[in-house]
DNA sequence: CTGGTGACTTATC
DNA sequence: AGATAAGCCACCA
């Protein structure tokens, strides 16, 4: 399991994201307080989204685009978004004003608590 | 310790 | 819109 508070954090965001609606990496990293750790949310993407069992195709980058290549699992992540009822505009972006999920200060702090 | 790496992001052109 | 560069940070060989 993951023991530092960040990782915690981020792996509680990503559980919290609902149905049919995303969040980008960098997103993610600044509601678990590190603005700049984009790369450490893939990072536990790559490690613990499947022993965790984590929502990983609701997590893209902040342009609504989906940053697999189309070799990794790109038409894979498309398609569970779209049953969820994600909607993708031109050049595989989805549209972000609409599926972005943004929680409010205390939502995020509700999930993960800023002093672990 | 050092250097390489990544499902990123921002700034610039 | 697409390309490039630099910053980022935790992990790992």
């Amino acid at each position: 399991m993951t023991q530092n508070p960040f990782s915690r954090k981020v792996i509680a965001l990503i559980r919290a994201i609902p149905a049919g609606r995303v969040a980008s990496y960098g997103g993610i990293a600044r509601l678990a307080g590190s603005p700049r750790a984009a790369r450490q949310v893939v990072r536990l993407l790559h490690s613990s989204s499947r022993k965790e069992c984590l929502p990983w195709h609701r997590v893209v980058n902040r342009e609504g685009r989906i940053g697999l290549k189309d070799f990794e699992g790109y038409s894979e992540q498309k398609r569970r978004l779209e049953l969820e009822g994600v909607e993708f505009g031109p050049h595989g972006r989805i549209y972000m004003e609409r599926f972005e999920w943004r929680p409010t200060q205390e939502e995020a702090r509700r999930i993960a608590p800023l002093d672990e």
